[in-house]
DNA sequence: CCCTAAAAGGATAAAAAATGTCTTGTTAGG
DNA sequence: CCTAACAAGACATTTTTTATCCTTTTAGGG
C-alpha cells in the first residue's frame, strides 16, 4: 500500500537532478533520462507533464532542452509528486463531498483525512534544494 | 497515488462490521458480505486472511462463521489495513537497507521514512472499538 | 455412518493500471 | 531547408487488481 510507482520515482529522480546543475543550464531530455538510468522515452512523458505545469520550462530545437520553472527552493516535494501521481488519495472517500455512498456514518473517513493531511505536510515541507544539495 | 484498494476497503469494511457485532456473535460470511456489499467470495479470500494471523477466528461447518480473534479495543486499523494490503511502504526505497542501490546518498529516502512513520501512527492510533460504534 | 453446512485453498479469468515504445507533429537554429 | 529537440497521440506489453469457480477439509446432526 501507498507505494510510489516507478513513474513517480523517476520524476523525481529527474527533477532532482534538474535541480543539482547549475541555474541557467539547459539539459537535454536524453542527458538526463541517461544520468539517472530512466528510459527517455518515458521520462519525455514525466517532463511534458512538469512541463504543463510550469515546475520546469522547455526549450525545442537546437540548443532546446530543459531547466527548472522555478528555483529549487520553492518547489516542493509535494508538487512533483502530484503533478504525475495525481493528488494524494489515501481511501475514495476522501475524494470530494457525497462521493463515497457511506459519507455520512462512516467513521473510517476522518482517519484518511488524517492520513491524507500528515503524508501532504512532510512532502509538502520537503524543497529541491535540500534534496539536490551535497 | 497512496490509494487505498478495494481489497482494503472490503476489508475495513468487513471486520468493522464483525466489531459491532455483539461479543460471541458469530457470523456467516454470506451475511457479512451481503451487510457490507461486497462479493461473498472475494470477502472469503480477505477473511481468510485475517484469520491466519489471528485477527478473526473461524469455525467451519454448521454453526460455523467468523468472529474477531480479539476484542475491538486491541486491533488497530494499521493491523487491518497490512494484513490485507501488506506493509506500508510509500517507496521502494524505504524496504529494508541495500534494495535501493541509491541508498547511501538518496537524500529522498529519510523522507519516505518520515511519511511511512506518520501514516502508520495515525493507522495505528484508532481501533476498531471506535470504528464500529455509533 | 452419511448428509449438509460452512470455511479453506487453489486455479483461472477478466478488467484495469502501469510501463514502455513508436510515429508523427511542432518549434527553433544555422 | 535541414537538422535538432521537445510535444502529442496511438499502440503494445506486462503486472496488478478484482473477482469467480471448483474441490477439499472440517464440523454438526440425524
Amino acid at each position: 500500500m501507498m507505494e510510489l510507482t516507478r513513474k513517480g520515482e523517476y520524476a523525481i529522480r529527474g527533477i532532482v537532478y534538474l535541480a543539482a546543475q547549475p541555474p541557467d543550464r539547459v539539459c537535454l531530455l536524453s542527458d538526463i533520462a541517461a544520468a539517472v538510468d530512466v528510459p527517455a522515452t518515458f521520462l519525455a512523458k514525466i517532463f511534458q507533464q512538469f512541463s504543463k505545469i510550469g515546475l520546469v520550462k522547455s526549450y525545442r530545437g537546437t540548443g532546446g532542452g530543459f531547466l527548472l520553472g522555478r528555483v529549487p527552493e520553492k518547489i516542493t516535494l509535494l508538487e512533483v509528486v502530484e503533478a504525475v501521481e495525481g493528488p494524494i488519495v489515501p481511501n475514495r472517500c476522501v475524494v470530494g463531498a457525497g462521493e463515497c455512498v457511506r459519507d455520512v456514518t462512516c467513521k473510517v473517513h476522518p482517519v484518511w483525512k488524517r492520513v491524507q493531511g500528515q503524508v501532504r505536510d512532510v512532502l509538502a515541507g520537503v524543497t529541491l534544494k535540500e534534496l539536490s544539495e551535497v
